[in-house]
DNA sequence: TCTGTATGTTACCTTTTTGTTATATATTTT
DNA sequence: AAAATATATAACAAAAAGGTAACATACAGA
């Protein structure tokens, strides 16, 4: 993602917080919005889906804290992240911040270098944590971002379906996929295939991956096993 | 396993990631052992034996992987597991990590709830009744995700009908249930099947978990006795 | 467009599961 | 105890389910 799609939602009381904050994080090439109290923040995080927001604790209206617990109640805005503007030793602020779901925090007062590397830093993360979707199990690594996996340390790139067969079957390895449910994820409902696509499949990862993984269970479905 | 009984042996040589992760998973309740270096990490958790390692790459004295490495050598320790603090994008330390022997990554900086719906997610495998679908009686446990048996903590793979058969008999335990019930749940109203077919499946189950579970109560049907 | 890969289909084979039959055994009733 | 009824068992038969190879189609990239 490029840095002019970033959106940063700044939220203090105080214009001039605003200000130099947003002066240097504008320069930094990202997109800014504010807002003055905790209510405005809530409602402008809904409307503007920003990818950070840096919160002042203390503020009118309502507080850093309890705009973060609003923020973090809100489903659509799960993966932003959220970090606290604090005086410097209030360890208490600190805490309460992680409690309410904070990923870190900012101590006042600011300086402008910290502050931009702070972002970058979380920013970066969120960009990680777009493309965490590593599964291990054994000596096989699951890259559900790359569409590939790790055998042995040997990479093997499977065709998309194969990929996503394989995907459901380990995301709960042991349990028993049962034929239609393998259908409806890894195909859709909709499609209609033939009775034996399902096999076919299952034989090119046997081929791929080894042949004991996959457990048939007759009348039932297939399992991934450890 | 009760969290009080989790013990997390979490390495890092920067006191504040220490106190913050050690913070977030002592409010979840797990008991919290910690080390500044790799070299600490390997004796305390020879002395310690936790159930889950959390191992910061960088350190002094011994970094992550090495203590790693050296962690997994020791026979005691083959069921604890893993897991690296990696710095943002270090695609190298996620790999060899992996490579020494981890179970999971968790990446810097640390999102709390990150961290800990990983860590519950890690050691899930220590607490086997959270599972649904599970059934224990006496010494046999009936798996209903998994298809499979266990009698005396051996696996045993039953067909479908045979599964389906045992899974409604032992659902009541003691009570009897009537061949008529038994043709509806398991073979479905629909389905017509002969007087000796029921008798017959009751007679491989019969074999194979013992004869003593299946009682025959003459005229009306069958029940299991724990 | 051509080419190669991915995906899906078909037909046939093999195995397993399921059900039936005939007979033996047990239980109850008369 | 004999007859009637119900269940157990073994051997067998049928059906279902899955495996496989070869082929067909779709689709993406050169």
């Amino acid at each position: 993602m490029d840095k002019q799609d970033i959106k940063i939602l700044l939220v203090d009381d105080e214009p001039d917080i605003l200000e130099i904050v947003g002066y240097n994080l504008s320069a930094e090439g990202y997109q800014i919005i504010t807002a003055e109290n905790g209510l405005q923040a809530v409602k402008k995080a809904k409307k503007e889906h920003p990818h950070l927001i840096i919160l002042d604790v203390m503020m009118p209206e309502m507080d850093g804290i309890e705009a973060c617990e609003q923020i973090r109640k809100i489903p659509s805005l799960k993966d932003t992240m959220i970090t606290f503007l604090t005086a410097r030793g209030e360890d208490y602020s600190q805490v309460a911040g992680f409690d309410a779901g904070a990923d870190d925090y900012i101590t006042k007062p600011i300086k402008p270098k910290v502050l931009v590397s702070k972002v970058k830093a979380l920013l970066r993360r969120y960009k990680q944590e777009e493309k965490e979707g590593m599964l291990k199990i054994g000596n096989l690594v699951i890259d559900r971002d790359e569409y590939k996996i790790n055998l042995n340390g040997e990479e093997i790139i499977l065709p998309r379906k194969e990929f996503e067969l394989l995907s459901l079957l380990t995301s709960k390895p042991g349990k028993v996929f049962k034929r239609d449910e393998i259908l409806d994820k890894v195909w859709g409902n909709e499609v209609i295939v033939g009775g034996r696509t399902i096999d076919v499949h299952i034989r090119k990862l046997r081929e791929k991956i080894g042949d004991d993984s996959f457990r048939t269970v007759k009348g039932v479905g297939y399992k991934f096993v450890d």
